[in-house]
DNA sequence: AAGATGTAATTCACACGTTAACTAAGAACG
DNA sequence: CGTTCTTAGTTAACGTGTGAATTACATCTT
């Protein structure tokens, strides 16, 4: 049984996937002088509400020392708040400011007509039932690791 | 129309599916101290034959700048050689060595081991499913940029 | 209450991603 | 020929990914 070959590979699939979807964004998020990142965490915090750090990095799919880096970046530009959390002492709640709602807001129909321009090209039918196949490998993944 | 919700946008699903993909991996390279880069370099390189850097940047999925230093760090380890092409100083060619060649084959076992594990929990057909429709989603972007 | 253990967040070190600027070599044109 | 334009690769600057170590605070144990 040969390993699969480099083309035919799930992680250089998902890799390649991700780029040609990610370069119809990645002009706003420039004029915009935003990162891709940065922007997850915006978009967490606008419809999830205030988040601790740990969860705000999980539902983000961020890492800890990058969300900490992404944090302070982003309180400095006063596109979020951070407080501590009442008895304890450790936790910081993370929370988006007005600045930052006014972001999302102003780059909401341009997000839309990106969409729809991925849709058209693919398919509506497709691209839900890609985002179910995605879905169903990330939970078949999520168990115990043996 | 509104925007698509975090929970259902396809760049969040492609990197959340590559993470728990990769997570299979990681310890297979950090064992022998390769990152995810120079193991797709190495495996290229094996694939296809000798290759000149902008080529291999294309496959690889790999921008030329990091490849630079890819290529640097590995001259050094002795794993991929670089030779001048002949008529045109500007292009570098790129091949594997036989130490590079030895990881890949110590290697092999163990990424059969691993791709079997993903399919075993995911399924074999769903498994090419997925691959059909990246490849189909990639194909659908790749055309003019308007 | 004091020490051991656990947890949230940060810091550190190093590699890669990304864009822009740069160097060097070839090709095109006058 | 020499000038200009293009192309291959590199360098620079900054942000993120990753794993390990660290700090600060909570909690558990006795």
């Amino acid at each position: 049984m040969l390993p699969p070959s480099t083309r035919r590979s799930l992680p250089m699939a998902l890799l390649r996937a991700r780029e040609v979807i990610m370069a119809h964004f990645r002009p706003m998020l420039a004029r915009h002088d935003i990162t891709e990142q940065q922007w997850r965490v915006l978009r967490m915090l606008a419809e999830a509400g205030p988040l601790e750090a740990t969860e705000l990095a999980n539902q983000a799919s961020i890492l800890p020392p990058s969300l900490t880096r992404i944090i302070k970046a982003m309180e400095e530009r006063k596109f979020i708040t951070r407080s501590r959390v009442k008895d304890d002492g450790r936790r910081a709640r993370l929370a988006i400011s007005p600045a930052g709602l006014a972001l999302i807001e102003e780059l909401a129909p341009e997000r839309v007509a990106i969409y729809d321009a991925i849709e058209k090209r693919f398919g509506v039918e497709q691209h839900e039932k890609l985002l179910d196949m995605l879905d169903g490998l990330i939970q078949s993944q999520n168990g115990e690791l043996p």
